[in-house]
RNA sequence: GCGGGAGUAGCUCAAUUGGUUAGAGCGCCGCCCUGUCACGGCGGAGGUUGCGGGUUCAAGUCCCGUCUCUCGCGCCA
């Protein structure tokens, strides 16, 4: 018998079918033995009944196990009926099980809030919970919908590479790779000179890439391998008409998310973010005064992001904030600092529930400015060389920008850690050992 | 890297001022249960208190070292 589908069984009741699944929980009576079972579209409630063939097994599964299960649709007997509940008015009546699969005891029960260290040794069993699959569910929604956001509005996606050549960018703690015997390689820390240089081809590019610092740093914001999600465009103003497209992508992805995921906010324990009008914008000097930092601070400190983010949500009903105007020597040397506007730069973050998700900026585009710049910084720019040819051969006004995802996912569903936020989290101490050699 | 907190049963935690045989809930195992839905009832197993040293008549508890987790800061082109 072909399989049905557990959140397709309301429209076969009164016939005979066959469902695979999990055991989600086991209910024993003694004579009789209630069944929840799941499957990818969801749960229904199973029972064997007083004297059924199919009792003996019924007593021998255990939760986790995966079984094919052959029964009848009923309609549920209207005192038993669940309202508020998936397949609550039916359940499937068993007259066989077929173990596919046993499971052996579990280390706890499914559904237990645990450690967050247990949570990730126990992964491959944890993320069967339905926390944690909510998390990852809405996690694939961000990406589709950041993807298909941008590819509306005429960006190409491209995949950067994750091996890269050459200290480029002076001495950031990056992954050396071993493996060349006569020059280095690293693992990238950014999809950045890559972006601009497919803009030199398709004038809007977008990647979704992987990025690895080796930071020796240990916080609830960082991760030693990141996801980014990443845009640049050809041909603007100013950094204002990134900021634009960045605004539209996030607006469209929350809405996306709430819509796709309605459960998702209240199982977490949060709310919708607030979207407000407009992302409010303000420059680091203002920002600094509604704080009251003393001035000539360069950047923001992890509680200035958090205390602003409140101050925002209070004046503007907004979760967002975009923070401009940072001085240009605090940003990255491809940064475009307009000579009317020194010693500010065209750079701009992006908050989000008191933590930085993204940050971008209007570029240099001139080729001569672009090595003068890298000369500056105390960066040689024969070390550039292949980078620079994408300016020398005639690059366009553009800038671009990069979120984190995991950073992006945590404050959406106001996760503690970031590392609730990636399903396989490496940092200083974490790498799991999935390729260790057998004995 | 610096600072705070923590490490006790499979999981989450408790254990008074250093004092008898280290407890609970959940899970697990066994028995009972014909309408449960986190089923319920009765019984049971399960511990080198992270590791190493020290103080003491006596250490889960105090001291030193070490490892790990966690939070904050620093770092994060």
């Amino acid at each position: 018998m072909e399989r049905t589908l557990i959140g397709e069984l309301g429209k076969h009741i009164g016939e005979a079918v066959s469902m695979s699944g999990w055991v989600d929980v086991r209910r024993d009576q003694g004579k009789m033995v209630f069944f929840d079972f799941r499957d990818r579209s969801g749960v229904v409630q199973g029972v064997v009944l007083p004297g059924s063939e199919a009792l003996e097994t019924a007593k021998e599964v255990r939760n986790e196990y995966v079984v094919r299960v052959e029964g009848i649709v009923n309609k549920r007997p209207e005192k038993n009926a669940q309202a508020n509940r998936q397949n609550g008015d039916i359940e499937l009546e068993i007259k066989r099980i077929e173990v596919l699969s046993a499971a052996h005891t579990l280390p706890f029960e499914k559904d237990t809030e645990v450690n967050l260290d247990t949570l990730l040794d126990y992964r491959p069993f944890t993320i069967r919970s339905e926390r944690e699959r909510a998390i990852f569910a809405v996690q694939a929604t961000i990406l589709d919908t950041y993807r298909h956001a941008l590819a509306k509005q005429g960006f190409t996606e491209f995949q950067a590479p994750a091996l890269v050549g050459g200290d480029a960018e002076g001495g950031a703690a990056v992954f050396k790779v071993g493996y060349y015997y006569d020059q280095t390689a690293y693992l990238a820390t950014s999809p950045q000179l890559y972006k601009q240089i497919m803009v030199g081809a398709f004038e809007r590019v977008s990647t979704i890439a992987k990025a690895f610092r080796a930071e020796k740093s240990s916080t609830t914001r960082h991760l030693s391998e990141s996801t980014q999600m990443d845009f640049e465009m050809g041909f603007i103003q100013d950094e204002r008409e990134v900021m634009a497209v960045l605004e539209s992508v996030i607006r469209e992805v929350v809405n996306e998310v709430s819509s796709k995921h309605p459960d998702a906010f209240t199982k977490l324990k949060t709310s919708v973010p607030a979207l407000g009008e407009k992302f409010p914008i303000l420059t680091l000097a203002e920002a600094h005064k509604i704080l009251d930092v003393p001035e000539g601070a360069l950047d923001m400190e992890p509680e200035h992001e958090r205390r602003i983010c409140e101050w925002v949500k209070k004046e503007h009903d907004s979760d967002f904030v975009f923070i401009t105007r940072f001085p240009t020597k605090v940003r990255a040397f491809y940064t475009y600092e307009d000579p009317g506007e020194a010693p500010y730069s065209r750079g701009f973050d992006l908050l989000f529930r008191g933590l930085e998700i993204n940050s971008g900026s209007q570029r240099i585009h001139a080729y001569d400015e672009m090595v003068e710049k890298i000369q500056s910084r105390g960066l040689d720019p024969d070390r550039f060389a292949f980078y620079l040819q994408a300016f020398k051969y005639g690059m366009p006004p553009h800038g671009g920008s990069s979120t984190g995802l995991e950073r992006f996912t945590a404050r959406m569903l106001e996760l503690g850690n970031v590392k609730e936020a990636s399903l396989f989290p490496r940092d200083m101490n974490r790498i799991d050992t999935l390729l260790s050699t057998p004995d």
